[in-house]
DNA sequence: CTTTATGCAAAGCGTTTGCATACTT
DNA sequence: AAGTATGCAAACGCTTTGCATAAAG
């Protein structure tokens, strides 16, 4: 794999994803890091976002036509609200064993699971 | 709801969906359908796509930050190949059932479960 | 007839990329 | 010193939208 190097902008986002139980967007992220790196570029949030993603040391997940990123890494589940947007995480990790451990594979072999469950809140629905 | 037509257009394209097993994107449905209706627009197929998702005649899935559309309706789930970006379909409404039926809904109320595996074939492993 | 749907072209918007410079190692 | 990462701006690709015209009910 090739050699990654790390930087003050990488560290400030791993640092902001560790902490932050949102699920930003790149846009997000950039604004919130930009407080402490006035001149981080967004090219550079987004080519950071997407490495440490191949890296699997983040999740990105894609909702609504954008993608979200995740600092999370256990195996859990998310729930997408369809009037807000909002997303909050489900942890049971019982619902992604139990898919992973049903699934029939033909020459399909699964390495991980994505659930999302859409609904609405109890007021808006 | 607000009432709407039928026309040719969106004629075609749910028949398109009906019989296909792909995951079409809207690009994929507008280059079929052109061959019988030469003359459809781009813009119509999103319209149309958009609209039956609305109603819940497809389903409008994302995966690698595309849309794609779906003329089945049955609770199944898919599996999005690593490599080369194909998709298909799992048919284990057990695996949707489980997980709609233990995820523990707060202020959330859960509607439907979009379920993606992700992984290789075993010849790319 | 009234109103929704279409086609076209342009705009939108999130994301990626080319390039010269700065920084890691 | 060698090579990756950054910032900037421009390009990209998918999707949506405004508008005048055509078609559906």
């Amino acid at each position: 794999m090739k050699q990654t190097r790390m930087t003050n902008q990488k560290l400030k986002i791993m640092e902001y994803l560790a902490k932050v139980k949102t699920h930003p967007t790149a846009e997000d992220v950039y604004r919130a890091i930009k407080k402490d790196l006035p001149q981080i570029s967004l090219a550079t949030v987004y080519r950071n976002l997407n490495l440490l993603a191949e890296q699997g040391k983040i999740l990105k997940l894609e909702v609504n036509g954008e993608f979200r990123f995740d600092g999370d890494l256990c195996h859990h589940q998310h729930c997408v609200f369809r009037k807000c947007g909002k997303i909050i995480d489900v942890n049971q990790k019982e619902i992604s064993d139990y898919a992973m451990s049903k699934i029939k594979t033909g020459e399909f072999k699964p390495q991980c699971v994505g659930i999302i469950f859409r609904g609405l809140c109890r007021n808006c629905a």
